[in-house]
DNA sequence: TTTAAAGTACGCAATTAGCGAATTACATTT
DNA sequence: AAATGTAATTCGCTAATTGCGTACTTTAAA
């Protein structure tokens, strides 16, 4: 269980463990500890690096479980269409359209 | 920084703090512990209870951050309608239905 | 070669997890 | 109502761990 994406992720951001530690106020030994894996954040710790560099801490903790989501029932989640938000409105559409598509295929069956 | 989440999680699923304990392999008072708030559990117990729960870690430190997501690069999430996993067909086609519903939207404007 | 910054390692003090055991709350049966 | 069994809560103890400062090593630049 160590945070082994810690390294890739400060080094794609060009920071030193000096840097890092410093936006997120702790020793720079106590960060570099979390890379080494030698020492383990806190949760709140945990937090802040996913917040820092952008993930989440299931990825931090190496954990990649397959997600199910309900598309009317997003949650947090924004979906983007070549980069564009999708609408409620969009949204609505699209499972109008996926529904008829599966009616259409039924029926073909009969 | 508590797993409020637990409680409420456990109990949908009808167990006993002794039974999801049990299912974790620790100790009753250890997992009360996590509920209660009075102990967190290591990073592998809390993979452990979002395994068990089938939630994610992020959710039970109480994080929902915002997520975007490219329809077309959906990685690990599967999305579903009506309970159904959309098959690739069925995506490709929605997002082909975003695309025109946009376009339409647009000419309309002009 | 000197200097400064980056990275690594470790001792210490303080905090904390995990367990068992004891206690309290709740429900069901007699 | 009393008795019984299960569920939940709390806490002392011990072992383990964190976070920091400090010191050491490595790297890079002047």
């Amino acid at each position: 269980m160590n945070l082994d994406r810690l390294s890739e992720l400060r080094k794609k951001k060009n920071w030193s463990l000096q840097d890092t530690a410093d936006r997120l106020g702790i020793a720079k030994s106590t960060y570099a500890g979390y890379e080494s894996g030698y020492r383990r954040p806190s949760f709140e710790a945990l937090i802040m690096l996913a917040d820092l560099f952008g993930t989440s801490c299931d990825d931090l903790l190496g954990r990649h479980f397959d997600k199910q989501m309900e598309l009317t029932e997003r949650g947090s989640t924004k979906l983007t269409v070549d980069q564009r938000e999708l609408t409620e409105k969009e949204i609505s559409g699209a499972v109008a359209f996926i529904r008829v598509t599966r009616q259409m295929e039924e029926e073909q069956v009969l």
